[in-house]
DNA sequence: CTCCATCGTTTACGTGTGTAAACAATAGCG
DNA sequence: CGCTATTGTTTACACACGTAAACGATGGAG
């Protein structure tokens, strides 16, 4: 469990979206992917490359003339430690809170609904 | 409902937790009640408030010498801004998203399940 | 072999943030 | 009525971030 040490920007996690989605890339893919939809410049994506490179969240190897990047920190570790400080932050670390105030004040989709039917089945299940 | 343009960090969180908690406030009540286990400087209290100000989401009525403290941001909104941010960026904004990754790579306390059900049923009785 | 295109590395700059010192206003004590 | 303690205002500074230009290495075209 490679624990990932510093923060991960919002900008970095475009990248890393990327990275998840499909790897290994090669910084020109990642341009293409996200550096065009968020009118990046390449050098903004270069940037973003090798701080992600200093925090270890990803790899490089080289090919050629270029390197390949890989995702060194998992979509699941970042989504856990992400999501533990949102709900730490913002709901006192329950996610009860957070299902509350959605329901309250947002609206839950069919999706969520059926989620929570399925969970609920699950956890009658198991016990 | 007061849209507040700027947003708001997570010192400035923390004092405004303090003021939803209970308000007005003085200062020198923020001070003792975040302020100390924050182990902040009275400075950095002021700096805060004054962030804060600016970005209207607190206002200050004259009391002697001092100011009280009100929110004038809600909780609410602001979990729905940032809830919602959140949830975007992370679980492309599907609450069943979110769901699924706590209860699979998380542990869902019995306060969360017991959260679960009451929405369902509520869901249930409402449709 | 030399030069250019291509990729990576270094440096930069404005803004927000966490933290706080320095400075200013002022009300009550002596 | 002047001084000090208290509270607010201004200024500061280092670091992260978003963004990107400048610079450097190097492999392939000619």
């Amino acid at each position: 469990m490679a624990k990932t040490n510093k923060q991960i920007s919002v900008a970095e996690s475009l990248v890393m979206e990327a990275l998840w989605r499909q790897h290994p890339l090669s910084a020109e893919d990642i341009m293409a992917e996200v550096g065009a939809e968020q009118d990046w410049s390449p050098g903004t994506v270069k940037s973003l490359l090798n701080r992600l490179l200093s925090k270890e969240a990803i790899s490089a190897e080289r090919d050629g003339r270029r390197y390949l990047y890989s995702p060194e920190l998992t979509r699941t570790d970042y989504l856990s430690v992400e999501g533990r400080g949102l709900l730490d932050r913002l709901f006192d670390g329950r996610v009860s809170s957070l299902l509350t105030h959605f329901s309250e004040h947002e609206q839950l989709s069919d999706d969520d609904v059926a989620e929570l039917k399925r969970l609920i089945q699950e956890l009658d299940n198991e016990s």
